[in-house]
DNA sequence: CAGAAAAAATAAACTAGTTTAAGAAAAATA
DNA sequence: TATTTTTCTTAAACTAGTTTATTTTTTCTG
């Protein structure tokens, strides 16, 4: 039997209230249950319709591979948090993959606005998505790789622990050479 | 007598019905036409509780002013398009001028919350500027100013019309000394 | 736990983009 | 239309970040 309890909870906290079993039921069947081991891919660029991700453990990366073949790191998600294409159904030029072993619920566009329309509170979460990613935006527009560098450690200490340096760098949008420049620089300084 | 016409036309169209007029009333209540000439300033770094922009007609820009003082283009918006912080009411970092002599409807948080309830397709668009501003960041992050230079050109021709270089510049991210280069250079090759 | 594979560090040569400054062109205004 | 102000161009010296390559360190796997 299929464990939708953290997915159940998420809705109950988004309507500040307990869900019927009848809501519950309507919930489970809108999402399927998925696990990806590292490494694990979930999206691929090219791929028509693809679905939303809530993720219940585990870390996600959505990232583009331009045609020289490297690749750039858009955002990361980890556990309750909400990975997609919004452009969906249009062909995605998004890639997702695992980068620790990860389970999600992950729904099709026809549910998501279904869902997105009964729980007002989840349309006001894309709406926090587009605030986060202009801030990151202005970021990596007006400053420095390091002073971008030093933002994330205060940020998302955490995610730092979790990611290899070079995830990382493609996340700042600089090389790892340059990252590990700005590491070893930051080192010195303070020791 | 103002004139809410174009405001007006803009909801009947996503609402694809006429409205009523109690409708009528409703909107052109909750919102306030407002005109600034070029310069006027629609938003200043550090206000709280700014309100949502409709434009009716000319050209605004979002923008941020860094401790230096430099300023960093992050959108530009003309007639019925959106402007806003969507962050509001917290205090915005952002700045809003008219880069055009332009004229708007305005509406606070609480009056645009209530419409985007009632307005479904409102909502979506704000999936569409993320969606947008995500093409928009990958582009900066992943390609030459040389390249997004020629991107900009072809997706939006007419703004290069309307704008000096040096906010097309601040908008791709580099100087105008910068685009200055790009676009003689571009001229030679292709004469 | 040995060997292989992946990740990180370092160095050196390079390039995309910046800075400062001065002159030319275009646009606004009297 | 002459004058002032704003915008654009060009040049030259500079720097933040890249590229390629080699070595070291860490992590994974049998």
């Amino acid at each position: 039997m299929v464990d939708y309890s953290v997915l159940l909870s998420y809705f109950e906290k988004l309507n500040k209230r307990e869900l019927s079993d009848v809501e519950k039921g309507e919930i489970s069947t809108a999402f399927r249950k998925e696990s990806f081991k590292k490494k694990g891919v979930l999206m691929r660029a090219g791929e028509s319709n693809t679905r939303h991700y809530y993720i219940e453990k585990g870390l996600l990366r959505l990232y583009v591979i331009d045609p020289s073949g490297k690749e750039f790191n858009v955002l990361f998600a980890k556990e309750k948090q909400w990975l997609g294409d919004l452009a969906t159904p249009a062909p995605t030029p998004y890639y997702i993959d695992a980068l620790e072993s990860t389970s999600v619920f992950s729904i099709e566009e026809a549910g998501f606005q279904k869902i997105i329309g009964y729980y007002m509170d989840l349309a006001s979460n894309i709406r926090k998505s587009y605030v986060f990613l202009q801030k990151r935006f202005v970021s990596i527009l007006s400053k420095t790789a390091e002073e971008n560098y030093e933002e994330l450690i205060q940020q998302n200490p955490e995610l730092i622990q979790r990611l290899p340096q070079y995830h990382i760098s493609s996340y700042l949008g600089v090389t790892p050479v340059f990252l590990s420049k700005i590491m070893s620089k930051r080192a010195r300084k303070r020791q």
